[in-house]
DNA sequence: TGCTTTTTTGTACCATTTCGCAAAATATTC
DNA sequence: GAATATTTTGCGAAATGGTACAAAAAAGCA
């Protein structure tokens, strides 16, 4: 009893003993499991059973942990979201020239887009969730939350470099920023129809030069 | 037999004196209202009841008239290309300045968008069937057709600017066509999400500010 | 006119899938 | 052993995509 305080290893931060049957699953990985599959096969298509197929969890064990359908969905979303966040916001923190800093970003969100074991999968907010917004007032409001928040990233970056001088007076921040939101909605269309990697480089590579000498003396 | 010669109204083609029991439909409204649904809840979400509510058409007669779900889903899908190529393609063809012309380019593409009784939906392309290209290869043809043809008509829209000294030497057609498409691409999205349309008109303002000042002296 | 042929409609049906839930079994802590 | 939390099994009512079959409505032909 005494001998081995047998204090839970660091890697473990809060195991807080729960009573009861210990869950057979890890929540987190379960609902990874179901953003996987929203993201390829969209809401409607995607069934409980292949849920309960992808998590290990079954239908039952689903709903505790998570509520019906429908809630699982926004989970998964408001995950994607986080998980995007982390992604791109220290891209977003970090201090860098105009251009390099872009093409960081939208590399960021290409590596988002193109992966996928079966094939790349575009973006959840502008291909999936975007189709479910039509009618889910809740899905749409977190639909306008991610694009606005993108939007705002974006133009926080371009405020920024004009304070610095990167861009002339001329540049209006807003405006630039909702040309590098649209292209990368374009990319994560196109991602979802298989246009090859270099393509989508291509067309951002593109769209940074536009962003970057718009408004300048060429 | 001489009297009237009983031609046919010339409002009516050819009714070819079908044999049979007539159809209770005209084939082309019944795949309007098809393609209606198809755009506002996609292909998973719409069943077959809701297509033959929609219809009128009961489900044996619309298999007989288009074939199973995913046919009539293509069926409809190639009929909105064709409508819209029908409300843009004239756009493309005048002799406008290039300002011009792209106003009414994207304020044709927003009368798309954002019509529908219960609220925007968007652009098939871009929503809906960019959702099934990912498992549905003859869709992610489509849909891939359907996005290049966009950024050839605005690279010939450039291209022919650029010839007329509309636009700098500098600037490079395909790059502004990409640009141009990004922005449908992102009205499409954000229409979907219920963005106010001045709000879009905002977006296609600055966009088109951009584009035709790109490279160009401020 | 009446009969046949052709085409579409309407009803009903089938097998499967769907979502959600209730009851019972199981594992863990107290 | 009691209390608690989770898993497991399986139910059930509804919806799904698709089809079989007979009745209906028109044209063709004798």
């Amino acid at each position: 009893m005494v001998q081995k305080s047998k204090g839970p290893p660091i890697t473990d931060p809060a195991p807080p003993k729960r009573r009861g049957r210990p869950r057979a699953y890890e929540p987190d990985v379960a609902l990874g499991k179901a953003l996987d599959l929203f993201r390829t096969q969209g809401f409607a298509a995607t069934s409980l059973d292949d849920l309960s197929e992808a998590t290990g969890m079954n239908r039952p064990s689903l709903y505790g942990a998570f509520g019906d359908k429908r809630e699982i969905y926004i989970k998964s979303y408001q995950r994607y979201r986080d998980e995007a966040r982390a992604s791109m916001g220290d891209i977003f923190r970090q201090e860098l020239p105009l251009r390099q800093r872009l093409e960081r970003i939208f590399a960021s969100a290409l590596n988002i887009y193109l992966s996928g074991e079966t094939g790349p999968r575009g973006c959840f907010t502008v291909v999936t969730a975007a189709s479910e917004a039509v009618g889910d007032p809740d899905i749409r409001a977190m639909v306008l939350d991610g694009l606005s928040e993108l939007d705002k990233a974006f133009a926080l970056c371009f405020r920024r470099a004009k304070e610095k001088g990167e861009l002339p007076e001329s540049a209006d921040p807003a405006v630039l920023a909702q040309l590098a939101s649209a292209t990368v909605h374009s990319i994560a269309i196109r991602s979802r129809a298989r246009v090859p990697r270099k393509e989508l480089e291509a067309i951002v590579n593109g769209a940074i030069d536009v962003m970057i000498g718009a408004g300048a003396k060429a």
